[in-house]
DNA sequence: TCGCCGGTTCTTCGAAAAAGAACAACTGTT
DNA sequence: AACAGTTGTTCTTTTTCGAAGAACCGGCGA
């Protein structure tokens, strides 16, 4: 579990800048004195970042607590719409969600770890939570895996190396020689599984997309209850379902 | 048009590495040098600012350009999760899409401007950019103006000095009289509407969506090319149905 | 092979974060 | 209505650190 790169002359304001937007993110809204318990600073920066950002419309403030400003949405969706594959995969994924009922994702990678950037709920789909941007471990979800399968070796193990393994559920993989074995039988079969390793009671079926470089771009997913999800429809169906998917999304990513 | 609040001590370093950051926004992803052309700040400036963002995962670092990360994804819909109006309207705004085929949108305001939080498009939907996270003036759309009317004057005249009132297309309204007088036939009405004020070519309607103590929470809308949203269907049917979709919305949000 | 254009490193100095204390504005309590 | 207990804001001092610019690499094309 090292840490990413590490910047030569960082910019400690930046830094505790960001500080403070994550106290508020995890505090969900809050106040001067309570940013400043929950960041260990003196009240006095707290105000004074919390000011600075305001005034770039980065904070709003209501009352007496600040808030985290929507503009970081544009941001976000920003940096979203600068992915081909998501452009490209959305209407597949809306498909998906639609024939199955259930529901379908889209995941990519960044700094190691696998980003939900677009998900569908389907008319019967479980109300997990599929937030938008929400970060997770690829070793425990089918889509993590999808995409893992694709990477080299030793780009996994730096990845692996960076966040960890942590156990999320008792089916959770925790061995690295069991995780690049089931990487090898996914990269011949196409389609990955998950077995309650992310969330007990969730089965989960993924498939990776590549361009025509044969990099992996992302992957997509259909997630369902375990009662639902299993036996013929979780290993055939649903897999069926997602190969034409994303042969449909390769050939509209080469061209376009 | 003057300023929001001004920050009395501001963070100078933090405001550069915004600056960057939106440099990065604008220029869709770039590298160094291109980024302090931009900026106007020294290259190696830009170097330490994009390095901390890079360690901190809010850029990413591909080759040798830089992207705004996917991270802003996940604050951005933390910020949006946190507006009730956004958990309670979603379902309603999809219900909208479907019934008129049209494009729905869900808008809220913040530090004086128009913010698109969630859209839907119908099967028969025009595709102008309904970019979530977007930021429009108030004055120039259905579903600002539906907000505006139920604010205090001197808020509205507040955010109009903050803002301006830009001219979209010939038919934005420009005179803050005219504003005023239509701001309170909407009040009456209950009900929006935007004739090609913001796009040439597309008209809107749009209702306000008001909490128990009458405090306006947003705005639900309907958007169509103009062959497509006139007559009865623009200036009853529809109107009919954000009214009910409204009813539905407010409900829920005084009892959960 | 050389020159150019990016990116990275290093050093130095003035600016400006951070800290702390003191002040002001609110809360609710008796 | 006075009071204690909070929380936000202002002000001043101290010390750090961000900005700048120059120099250094490393790759690419001429």
């Amino acid at each position: 579990m090292s840490d990413g790169p590490e910047a030569t002359y960082p910019i400690k304001a930046a830094q505790t800048s960001y500080r403070v937007l994550e106290a508020l993110e995890e505090l969900n809204g809050a106040g001067i004195s309570e940013l400043a318990a929950e960041t260990d600073l003196p009240k006095s920066s707290v105000h004074n970042h919390l000011s600075t950002l305001r005034e770039m419309e980065y904070v709003a403030k209501e009352g007496s607590t600040y808030r985290i400003s929507l503009k970081y949405l544009s941001l976000g969706t920003h940096a979203r719409s600068r992915r081909q594959v998501y452009e490209v995969s959305k209407s597949e994924v809306d498909e998906l969600a639609a024939d199955t009922g259930e529901l379908a994702n889209l995941m990519v990678e960044e700094h190691g770890r696998g980003v939900y950037v677009y998900s569908r709920h389907g008319d019967d789909a479980v109300n997990v939570d599929a937030r938008i941007g929400h970060r997770v471990h690829l070793h425990s979800t089918a889509l993590g895996k999808a995409i893992l399968a694709h990477r080299d070796r030793d780009e996994v193990t730096d990845m692996l190396d960076r966040h960890g393994m942590p156990r999320m559920t008792a089916e959770t993989i925790q061995s690295r020689d069991v995780l690049f074995d089931e990487l090898e039988t996914i990269r011949d079969q196409g389609i990955a599984f998950d077995r309650q390793e992310r969330l007990e009671g969730l089965h989960c079926v993924a498939a990776p997309i590549l361009d025509k470089d044969r990099e992996v771009r992302g992957a997509i997913s259909v997630s369902g209850p375990v009662n639902r999800l299993n036996g013929e429809r979780y290993e055939e169906e649903i897999p069926s379902l997602l190969r034409k998917a994303v042969n449909v999304i390769e050939l509209n990513m080469a061209y376009s």
